[in-house]
DNA sequence: CAGACGTTTCGGCGTGCGCCGCACGATTCC
DNA sequence: GGAATCGTGCGGCGCACGCCGAAACGTCTG
């Protein structure tokens, strides 16, 4: 059957080197040019534009033009989502080599998985959200009356993210923690104020986040977790 | 980073139009011996037997001898949702042929998914679920203590599927449907449960799943479901 | 309008890998 | 024991693809 012919394109388009950086750097949600995508990478930009050409081809990643840039981004929060799935069984392979062990620790403990938050913080976030009546079953989050409440009091758009089409909650597996956290569009949310809010901050680029005073303040305060 | 370097070996080993044939076979859970495997896929056995190492090293397949067959089997649900994951996005690509639309269309209809049942089927049966008040929350599935005794009165191992190390419920997002399904240790009960009671009956090979007369039977007057 | 910059397209080169056939180890059956 | 079957390991062949440099296109700037 030839369900297999697009497995192999999207396997396809992961196996190159190259291209599973562009697809891990624009893990975060972000759109980014070509030419940056293939320094990051270290490839000359008209092999970039070749492999981004594969992503595009292959459904993973979108292009729009502005201007004499033309920014990329993934397709879409389910591409984040396989992706992270995969790293997820890629993950427990054996570790192959120290610095991978290290820059796994750093975005473990916190970091952005394309539009929400993932690592150990978003996996604590969950537990106390779950303990305090937020969310209910920590297999499968829902919202409650009481957490619509609590997101709202927080400042976090809770209506609006139940009015998109989007599932509002969504759970997704962390290839660190190997738990469930919030994801869908509750989790992007909840991301996107916990950043305005300056609670979080980003890491200049790529995935990694770092918890402000404030926020620890807040975690601390709020959930007793000590981050 | 290294992460890469994983996601492109775990991207590479879906690569091969061969070792995808594998991987789908291998998504209804089945463990296969590998001369079956390489005459499915239409390669020869050395071929199949290198396909196999690759997709083992990569940490998606598993590897045992049984007297002088190796059965080669899925390393487990997350590996299957991770597929399914990226089917999914590859469902997204235009159609490239009528047999795999017809194909597809067979399949969308009910079929298994790794241990669970998936496809229209699956996707009614959480609509109905949803409705009568055994799950909570049509995007995130959890289960009540109504779906708890309609469950045990259909024969469900309900209690077996809450004692294991695996989350009760988990959903899984449809290629065909693009809609979530029930997964995780309660959908791999129901579905053992519908077949054991003869309601649906596994196709003799491959994914595919049909409705016997009982199970019609069952699905209208329970559920309101015309299979 | 020229010039700079970002991006894509096009040959061309080299490596990697998917395929095979054949040979060999392991296991079962006679 | 020998024969048959299932599986793996090893050369070898050929295509596919990742990489580059050079050239062309579009866009913004002076």
């Amino acid at each position: 059957m030839s369900r297999d012919r697009d497995l192999t394109r999207v396997g396809a388009a992961l196996a190159a080197p190259a291209r599973a950086v562009f697809v891990n750097l624009l893990l975060d949600g972000t759109a980014r040019p070509a030419g940056e995508l293939g320094r990051a990478a270290g490839v000359r930009a008209s092999t970039a534009s070749e492999h981004l050409g594969v992503l595009v081809d292959a459904g993973l990643v979108t292009c729009e033009k502005r201007g004499r840039h033309r920014y990329y981004a993934l397709a879409g929060p389910d591409v984040a989502s396989a992706v992270e799935a995969l790293g997820s069984v890629a993950d427990s392979l054996p570790v192959t080599s120290l610095r991978r062990s290290r820059e796994a620790h750093r975005l473990g403990a916190a970091r952005f998985c394309y539009d929400h938050l993932a690592g150990r913080l978003a996996v604590a976030l969950v537990d106390a959200w779950t303990d305090g009546g937020w969310l209910r079953d920590r297999d499968a989050l829902a919202l409650t009356d009481t957490g619509a409440a609590g997101f709202r009091e927080l400042g976090v758009d809770v209506d609006g993210a139940v009015r998109t089409r989007r599932p509002t909650t969504r759970v997704c597996l962390d290839w660190t923690e190997r738990r469930l956290h919030l994801s869908g569009a509750l989790g992007a949310a909840v991301a996107s104020r916990f950043v305005e809010a300056g609670w979080v901050t980003r890491h200049a680029s790529g995935r990694g986040v770092a918890v402000t005073s404030a926020g620890r303040d807040l975690l601390q305060g709020a959930w007793g977790i000590a981050a």
